[in-house]
DNA sequence: ACCAAAGCTGTCACAAATGTCACATTTCAT
DNA sequence: ATGAAATGTGACATTTGTGACAGCTTTGGT
């Protein structure tokens, strides 16, 4: 629920004060007054979608959270510190969980731009993971790395229901660094 | 009757705690003043009511204050449903999780006031739920309610570790109404 | 090409609202 | 109880909204 004020929008685009509050007033861009003077504030997603809108260039401090991190979710945790050494070692922050109810806590209170997945979690089943994820449009931009011992069909499948990379069980930790890089950089 | 801080209303509106302050005192915003040195305490619903007058966008945590509902986790969908059923003609807003990441995730985004828990869930450790949300600060007001088939012992468990009530299968309506009830108006 | 109207943006000054800071006091969690 | 965190307050610094006006580009007609 960060706000931006006309103010701040005004020097983000490099224009004018008055013309920001022009824009909101005729409804170009969606915002909100305060009590006092009505004084304008800006929903950050909806400027966002502004800019998009216009084809304006994205101001990197609003692209994302300050520091984009990754959610790592695996039942077997020398495996789950293993992906943490390596993303650490890529320059990313992580986080961990062992079970389906920390994933969908940590993943809705932390935001992370890339989660890893583990299929084959004892009685959780990864695929309803992935559909469940990708019928809620506040996780469209997430990314979903699935994770797995499982064959070819299987990760094929996951990609078919919405999962966005795949790596086989054994990894190497060459091909989940440019996986994660990859991701996290857009 | 909860109420909030000045300070809380502060950073959901992402405002100065001074101006806050200022709304009340002009009489914009209706609150009252503690006996001690007269800090400001707001009721939710005035804070809503107030938000809905000047057109400013409503935080999700809110709706979840200002309706109470009831987070109702079970995979087995008949079951989950008749609970529904219980729960609505009680008066009360529910929800229903089918497996530990949904979960995870609508207890984050729904905010519940009441969790209703299936001990013995396929591959999901209700425990290790149990004891994860007991860790959370964030949680701490949240009534978990085990239904379970398991025998006194496990109930009588689930308890220790942190649950407020529990139920064996199979339950009365009467039975849950009463314990939803004693809990939502809590 | 030329001109004028229309539309958008920038400038200015002032009043009003909001933010900042330091510190005493109160709440809150343990 | 006790220390940490949140809150209220006053004075003061900044930002913001507003109206009127000017400059610039676009548009459309001749």
């Amino acid at each position: 629920m960060k706000t931006l004020t006309s103010g701040e929008i005004a020097s983000y685009c490099d224009v004018n004060l008055r013309t920001v509050i022009r824009w909101i007033e005729s409804g170009k861009l969606k915002g909100f007054k305060l009590p006092g003077r009505g004084n304008n504030r800006v929903l950050v997603e909806d400027f966002v979608e502004f800019l998009e809108r216009h084809d304006m260039p994205i101001p990197d401090a609003l692209r994302g959270v300050a520091s984009p991190s990754i959610l790592i979710v695996d039942d077997e945790m020398p495996v789950a510190k293993s992906i943490q050494r390596v993303a650490r070692r890529a320059g990313f922050d992580s986080y961990i969980a062992t079970g389906g109810f920390q994933a969908g806590i940590m993943l809705s209170q932390y935001e992370p731009k890339v989660m890893t997945l583990d299929l084959s979690m004892p009685g959780m089943d990864g695929y309803s993971v992935i559909e469940f994820t990708r019928d809620q449009s506040k996780y469209k931009d997430l990314k979903i790395v699935v994770i797995s011992a499982l064959d070819d069909i299987s990760l094929e499948r996951a990609l078919e229901i919405g999962a966005d990379a795949t790596l086989q069980k054994p990894f190497s930790n060459h091909d989940l660094t440019s996986t994660l890089e990859q991701f996290m950089s857009m």
